[in-house]
DNA sequence: GCTTTACGGAAAGCCTGCTTGACACGAGGG
DNA sequence: CCCTCGTGTCAAGCAGGCTTTCCGTAAAGC
């Protein structure tokens, strides 16, 4: 599934660790997000989402692959 | 995870199975999903909320139990 | 009574989301 | 040179999403 994740992340200057911990995730989970090796569980999509105040859908491309 | 799932169903006159079939899942799935008993997997939530012309963050309530 | 429809839920099994711990690589700074 | 930082990825393990199959129950219609 695309994901706005790293763009987002990027623009905001931050490091995937500094995300994660932020999320009160691990880094591998962003990691593996960012880089389409498995989708988010929904509440974890939903506090990304909030975290860069952005909507699910408009973060998580659930069309793509 | 709170959900409008069965309200919304129930609005549009559906039953479970009717509503699995139109997303392509058991009707177990929408049954455990109503009941609270797991919640539905990120791509299965937005095709919910599309379904019945909501948002994900309006359709399911991450923030509880 | 019998049958159908709708719902709740259990069991087993598969795949995936997430964890910790580890290793490797490249870029940049001293 | 070395060290640190950021990233990519693997392995093993646990929890959870989803499937099929099956059983129980209650309501509604004939």
């Amino acid at each position: 599934m695309r994901s706005a994740v790293r763009e987002l992340r990027q623009a905001n200057g931050l490091s995937q660790e500094a995300l994660a911990r932020a999320l009160g995730v691990s880094r591998q989970t962003i990691n593996a997000i960012e880089t389409g090796r498995y989708d988010p569980s929904l509440r974890l999509a939903v506090h990304l989402a909030r975290h860069f105040g952005r909507t699910v859908e408009e973060m998580f491309d659930v069309d793509t692959e």
